[in-house]
DNA sequence: CCTACCGATCGGTAGG
DNA sequence: CCTACCGATCGGTAGG
C-alpha cells in the first residue's frame, strides 16, 4: 500500500462522480473509495470543483483524441465517420467514468471552465457536422438531410451507449460501432 | 397570494429536479422558489423522496399516455412509430420538468420506486421495438436491423431532445418529430 | 405556513 | 496522510 498519487485522487473522483454524480458525491464518500479520509484529499488537489475539473478535461481530451485520429486526410466521408463513430465507442466504453462526467456534469463547473468545456464539445461536434457535410457534398450520402441536426441524432445515440451496453453480450463492440454506422447511413431501410 | 397545493409543490420540485438535479437541491432551494420556506414543504408531503417520486411518476405517466394513444390498432407500423415520436416529443417539451427528472433521476429513488419506474421505462420501450418488429413483418420496414438496438436508438436521439431543441429556432416540433421520423425511416440514405 | 429548533453531514483548514 | 477541528448547510420535527 503505497501513497496515491494525484491521478489516483482524479481517477477515483471519477468513478463515483460518474456514478453518484458530482453533487451527491462529498469528500468522504471520495476517501472511503480510496482508503483515506476526506480530508487528506486536500493534500493532493485544491478542492472538489478542481477534481470535477480535472476529470471532465480527461473525457474531453479522449473525444478530442480520437476525433484527431478520425480526421486522417484523404479519406472517403463514410470511412471517416465510421472510423468517429468507432472512437467514440471505444471512449464511452474504455473511459466510462470519465465520459459519463464530462457528458453529465459539465453543467456544474464554473463558468470558466464551463465555457472551455463547452467549447470543446462545438469542437467535437462540429467533426460530425463536417464530415456529414462533405459525404453528401461527394455524393456518398446521397440524401439532403440537415448535416447539424444528424450530427446530433448520432451524438444522442453514441453518448447513451455506456448506460445500456453490455460488454458480454451477443453483440461485441465493434458489431455496435458497425451496426450503429449501418443505421445512420440506411435507418430502417436496409 | 392564495396557499399552494400539492400539485404547486410538485411542479416547482420538478423544475429544481430537472435544472439541479435531486442531490443539487435543497428543501430551503424548493422553498425560495415557491415563495415559502424550506420546512414548510412539509405540510405538503412527507419529504424529499416522496416528492421526487411524485414528480418521477407524473412524467412516467405520460410517455405511458402517450404510447396508449399511438397504439389505436388497425394502423401501418409506420404510422404509429411516427405517431410515438411525435407523441414522445411532444411530452419531453411540454412537460420539461417531469420527463426530464424522469429521464435523469431515477436512480435516486429508492429501490421499490425505482423497480416501479424501470418496468414502466421498460414497457414504453417495448411499445418501440414491437412496433419495429411488426413494421419489418409487414415489410413496412425492409431491412432486417434488430428491433431492440433501433428502439434503442431512436430512445436515444428522442430523450436528448430538450437539451438542444429551441422551440422558436427555424424547424418548428412537428418538423423535429417528421425529421427524425426520416431519419428513422431512412437515415443518410434519402 | 411560520417559529424555533435538532442532530448529522458538508467542504474545507491548521498543524503535524 | 492523519488529528482535530470549523462554520455552514442539510433534511426534518414540535408546536402553533
Amino acid at each position: 500500500m503505497s501513497r496515491l498519487t494525484r491521478d489516483d485522487i482524479i481517477a477515483g473522483a471519477g468513478r463515483r462522480f460518474a456514478s453518484h454524480g458530482y453533487h451527491g458525491t462529498s469528500m468522504r464518500d471520495l476517501g472511503d473509495d480510496l482508503g483515506i479520509l476526506g480530508s487528506s484529499i486536500y493534500a493532493h488537489v485544491g478542492g472538489k470543483q478542481e477534481l470535477l475539473a480535472a476529470v471532465i478535461d480527461r473525457g474531453a481530451a479522449f473525444f478530442e483524441a480520437s476525433a484527431m485520429r478520425a480526421q486522417r486526410e484523404g479519406r472517403p466521408a463514410d470511412e471517416t465517420l465510421a472510423e468517429l463513430i468507432a472512437g467514440h465507442v471505444d471512449v464511452v466504453l474504455d473511459h466510462r467514468s470519465e465520459a459519463r462526467t464530462y457528458l453529465s456534469e459539465t453543467q456544474v463547473l464554473d463558468d470558466e471552465d464551463r465555457k472551455r468545456v463547452s467549447e470543446a464539445r462545438d469542437r467535437y461536434e462540429s467533426v460530425f457536422v463536417d464530415v456529414i457535410t462533405r459525404g453528401q457534398a461527394e455524393g456518398i450520402f446521397p440524401g439532403d438531410r440537415d448535416p447539424r441536426l444528424t450530427a446530433i441524432y448520432v451524438l444522442s445515440i453514441l453518448n447513451t451507449i455506456d448506460r445500456w451496453f453490455d460488454e458480454g453480450g451477443r453483440v461485441d463492440r465493434h458489431g455496435l460501432a458497425a451496426d450503429i454506422f449501418g443505421f445512420v447511413v440506411d435507418g430502417l431501410g436496409c
